[in-house]
DNA sequence: CTGAAAGCGCTTACAG
DNA sequence: CTGAAAGCGCTTACAG
């Protein structure tokens, strides 16, 4: 076992008390009794019990990310930054995977580890409003991505309906008429498929453009192969699209890669877009043009949210809050080659 | 603040331990009394502190895993079986990034949160084997990678010598003769680089091909960028190369892009093969040739041996073992696309 | 089967 | 500036 501030005590002398104020960096301490106290702690290799501190102290400086999956790179790159914005504040991050299933999302806001989190951030894929709202665990909680709205927890996400529409009117100013969207779910199905379904839907109407709903087949996952799949159906109907908007990035490139099987070419035949803005989409080829949100702005103001909450704000009422984005041109859809 | 045993016990006209033994399922309680219990338990909400638990049991159910970045698509792959396998044995896991940077990894070792995590999986690149060895912090620990072999501490890898040759012979097999290697590092660079540059030369060796040292020129990182202007230098030498043998997948889809954008065919030109199996590599086009690790087994194989240290097997000498690897061929190096 | 009590290692009023 | 002591919430021998 490690020594103790007892120990430590003992050893040079003095009280835990005097230990822990230097340990702590606590100003009042003599010259003298600081360099025996160092000479001890030292000598006997302390490592404070952090289990100990955050017992007393009643925080413990870590919080949990709860996402669908770490190697998703969109998440893996939202982990990154929110990994290191928790840093800055002095927090470190447990990372729970959910896979979007129904009863690890609600394992977690059950509260897993409690009292041992000082708060959580949440990207839900199935947990609806409601259960949100009922959870018993008062864990301070912030709500990424878009399953729930004017829930019961800060909020941070993208305005996707926007998002969605500027990728969709971006297809249409390059003169595309039949456009189709990729990722698309049962009424019931995911709120970001949701209303990416919307702002599409909104963009081709301000373009006076027909809905033809063989373009907009529903889709299974937000995963390459499905963008594969689907560009194919897409590409052998009577008449096939020339433009598709995909819900992400990993549909948006498997749809590049299922056109380069059929010997499509892009931008050409078809252009794409995703939303997402992934490293992969920077160097594929063709590079992918893609809404990009803030993922730092997130991390940022998600960590701001869960800070404040923290700090006792707890009856605030909940808030929501919009990130930034933008259309990131790239080949997939004519535009130029990355410098 | 959340209701206590204490608290409970008093509801339920019963003595702490008796809420403790229901909380934490023991079996011989009367009926009679595990209802009362529950019953005050679900009243008041109780949730279990676990930082008090931690410092009375003297363990925490918590691990870290450091490694240099959570949005390098490997990593997060890595990560992602980490954080399952530990789940699996009641572990969650906090992730430390480090970026690589000497100063970072030295933080880890040094013990940040010491007493609060029960172990550590770390994949150091800068720090070196004396560091390691002359660590105080006694936190279990499984190192990862290739920085440090026969080192202080318990180690999984697969065999990059071994797993370098088998990707360079691939490409004699083929038929390449003029094979460069892009990865390359300072003599007193990464580990990884070295490793695999000696499997390298030793296949081309084997094959009785002459080392051309235009073919190996050195390279800063293992990511993208670095592949495209890589593998531009190697397509404009007066004798370029016919395949190339990357270092990494990332290096590698980078090749893929670099000699797309110089009007080069893969793999009629070059052949381009990587090291890690990444998913991008699945779905590129072309689809990547690559070696790939057996990133559950590292995963497995690293928390078995942490949990036999965290169980009191600390003397034990250090473990060296290698994980598997195989070779996927793509279309990359002409094999067929994926199914 | 259940209770009273000690103690894990720390921090923090309270004195002096 | 420093000490003695209480207490954070839990688990665990030790009794009965």
């Amino acid at each position: 076992m490690g020594a103790s501030l007892r120990d430590v005590a003992l050893r040079a002398g003095v009280s835990v008390k005097t230990v822990s104020n230097v340990v702590n960096g606590y100003e009042h301490v003599t010259p003298t009794t600081r360099s025996k106290v160092e000479a001890a702690l030292k000598e006997l290799n302390y490592r404070p019990n952090l289990s100990a501190r955050n017992l007393r102290r009643g925080k413990s400086g870590i919080i949990a990310l709860a996402l669908p999956e770490l190697d998703s790179p969109y998440f893996a790159e939202l982990a990154r930054s929110v990994i290191r914005a928790a840093e800055e504040r002095g927090y470190t991050v447990l990372i729970d995977q959910t896979d979007g299933r129904l009863e690890r999302e609600r394992h977690v806001l059950a509260g897993i580890r409690p009292q041992l989190v000082d708060g959580l951030i949440v990207s839900p894929l199935s947990v609806g409003r409601e259960e949100l709202a009922a959870r018993t665990d008062n864990t301070p909680m912030v709500l990424l991505g878009e399953t729930v709205f004017e829930g019961p927890a800060d909020h941070v996400a993208i305005d996707n309906v926007a998002a969605a529409g500027i990728a969709t009117e971006h297809l249409v100013a390059l003169g595309r008429r039949r456009i189709a969207a990729i990722g698309v779910q049962p009424p019931d199905g995911q709120g970001t498929a949701r209303l990416r379904l919307q702002g599409y839907l909104d963009a081709l109407s301000t373009a006076g453009l027909p809905v033809d709903e063989d373009l907009i087949q529903q889709g299974a996952t937000f995963h390459r192969a499905d963008g594969i799949q689907a560009v194919k159906d897409l590409l052998s109907l009577p008449e096939p699209p020339d433009a598709v908007f995909c819900f992400n990035d990993l549909l948006a490139l498997g749809a590049i890669r299922g056109a380069y099987e059929i010997g499509a070419r892009v931008p050409d035949d078809i252009a794409i877009v995703g939303i997402d803005d992934i490293e992969d989409g920077r160097f594929s080829t063709p590079t992918l043009t893609t809404i990009s949100p803030d993922k730092e702005q997130i991390a940022r103001l998600s960590l701001e949210f869960l800070q404040s909450r923290i700090d006792g704000d707890r009856d605030a009422p909940p808030r929501e809050v919009q990130a930034d984005f933008r259309l990131m041109e790239r080949e997939s859809t004519g535009g130029r080659t990355a410098e």
